[in-house]
DNA sequence: GCAAATTACTGAACAATGTTCAATAGTGGC
DNA sequence: GCCACTATTGAACATTGTTCAGTAATTTGC
């Protein structure tokens, strides 16, 4: 119930509008319920982060399943993180913004969702450029962590898109032409 | 005086350190003091931002203005921008990540040196890819957001490296292919 | 059936936060 | 000396995360 109100919260408001006391009161408790179930916000935060990379990793499985060329099936899967993004900007933000009081470090079950999300690219991004040394494992890095970024600078306006310049064609421009980089290297 | 101080909070204790009373102590003043100058902490916090993009930029600027091929000048500013996001994480972090309250906007001098600091890799970009139209700010803008979401991911630990994968090596096979992709097409 | 023990939950408290503002201390002009 | 004005404070207020003694509910033991 706690991380499900908090989803809802951070849904609406971003992660400026949760509270406590406003879980609480969304699930009639009272705040200080919430801690005879969680060691503290940051800790309802994190779960509510698994749930959104669950989410997240259910979206683009899905997206890559499918048939077709290994390349296609790559953009489909940038496709998806960034229509991800779009659809639950602030849900997809707090797994990669959110900061632990210093010292803290995040739990493995996070760093496993995410290690797991990078995964999911790997598989066809082997196919397309036909090697599995360790170039392909930085290959799915460098082109995840390229369409992450154009996810983020898109989404809080960084970038000045002109003209017809939207999300999808920086993804498509950046996949497209690394992975043909990468195959005449 | 308020934004060198904040200056100092964020780069020693993150974002999360930054407090009006923390500000005011440390410049002698009270807490109060500081809505004479600023219209909040927000407020001081956009003219710290604006005082760290000019460096970046002043960065990006000092290792583009050299000689060499375009190719490499495009290669020694993403290196000085992963350089500088190394050397002061949470400095750098904070203009991309803080988040105004809801209905607010970012002024435009902030989004300016944004803009501006893209523009920087536009010139060896052109002189590399040979064309000038419209697909030229896109390629910059792809290229600039990829480097921005490695520097991100590896600063956060969100990339599990293997072996000696480090951020410039991601940065220089994210630059390098998808040159070579654009060139190619 | 009833007392005891365990559990679930509250509501008040504490420290820290951003922000406001009446009050005050200084400063220069005449 | 007095006046206008600026700079600055320190106390106040609302809101935050978090703790915890106390209470209500529920289960257990017999």
């Amino acid at each position: 119930m706690v991380v499900l109100a908090a989803e809802a919260i951070v849904a609406e408001s971003g992660v400026a509008g949760l509270s406590a006391r406003a879980i609480a009161q969304r699930i009639g408790y009272s705040a200080g319920s919430i801690y005879l179930a969680f060691d503290g916000l940051d800790d309802v935060i994190l779960h509510l982060n698994a749930r959104t990379l669950d989410a997240l990793h259910a979206d683009i499985a899905k997206a890559t399943k499918g048939k077709g060329k290994p390349l296609t099936r790559v953009k489909r899967a940038a496709r998806a993180y960034a229509e991800f993004a779009r659809q639950y900007p602030n849900r997809w933000r707090l797994p990669f913004e959110h900061q632990l009081p210093a010292g803290k470090e995040g739990p493995d079950w996070i760093q496993h969702r995410i290690t797991r999300l990078i995964g999911l690219v790997v598989e066809p991004l082997a196919e397309e450029i036909g090697t599995r040394d360790e170039s392909l494992e930085m290959a799915a890095q460098a082109l995840w962590s390229g369409v992450h970024g154009i996810c983020i600078l898109t989404l809080t306006n960084k970038l000045h898109l002109v003209g017809r310049q939207r999300t999808e064609q920086l993804i498509d421009s950046l996949v497209t032409h690394y992975i043909a980089g990468v195959r005449a290297a």
